[in-house]
DNA sequence: GTCTAATACCACCGTATGGTTGTATCAATG
DNA sequence: CATTGATACAACCATACGGTGGTATTAGAC
């Protein structure tokens, strides 16, 4: 039986991610989507298994996804997941748009 | 002896705070900067130490401040903080950006 | 000055997280 | 099909995190 993992997209996950510098280094190597975990974990000061364990935690946050070549898996970003963040930021930006507007017009009317 | 605290906008700070759906709805309720901590904690079902906490983990990430009005302590969003992370996911985008192009070339060469 | 509302801080507790080592699976290769 | 390179997963450990209640500090109100 075969139960595909649920990727959730949500932002405590997206941004629990993120807060990591050795998360958003294998974010950022894997946009060229070329890397195995082996590769990866090469570059890292830690062991084999903490680099997939980071990987893992990645694709569950929707940031990356890993599919197969030959008998290597391939780890590449998700630009959908990153972008569910930074619309996130955009719309409270927005929002402080707004508020700022609004004061101007207070301060216009008195 | 008064020691200021360091507020250091570092990338695993700002994710972190913002891996929360508590300090999220804080940083979104903050922009308008009129909310006491008393006031945001009567938001949330839980006490109010625990909302303290989440402000201050906010505070330390540079994403909010406080300052007096009369006896209470307004807190307010500070919108230099959300650009912080907004530029790290730009960079990531600007990244795919460029690899798609390289792509594009490539395939355009052969 | 005394009282009190608003905030800050401390100690504690259960659970999640980041790391480790060791073992199991899985697919290409000989 | 046995081997082996690449990955997955489980058990374990130390520390960080999110919550609690209780106590201290601070600044207006009286």
């Amino acid at each position: 039986m075969v139960v595909s993992m649920q990727i959730v997209l949500d932002h405590d996950r997206i941004f629990g991610a993120l807060a990591d510098a050795t998360r958003r280094d294998i974010v950022r190597r894997a946009i060229d989507g070329q890397a195995g975990v082996v590769e990866l974990a090469e570059r890292y000061p830690m062991s084999f298994a903490a680099v997939q364990k980071h990987v893992a935690i990645l694709e569950r946050a929707g940031l990356v996804s890993k599919h197969r070549i030959g008998r290597r898996k391939v780890v590449h970003t998700n630009l959908e997941g990153l972008r569910v963040a930074r619309r996130l930021l955009d719309q409270y930006e927005e929002l402080w748009r707004e508020r700022v507007e609004r004061m101007t017009q207070l301060v216009r009317e008195s």
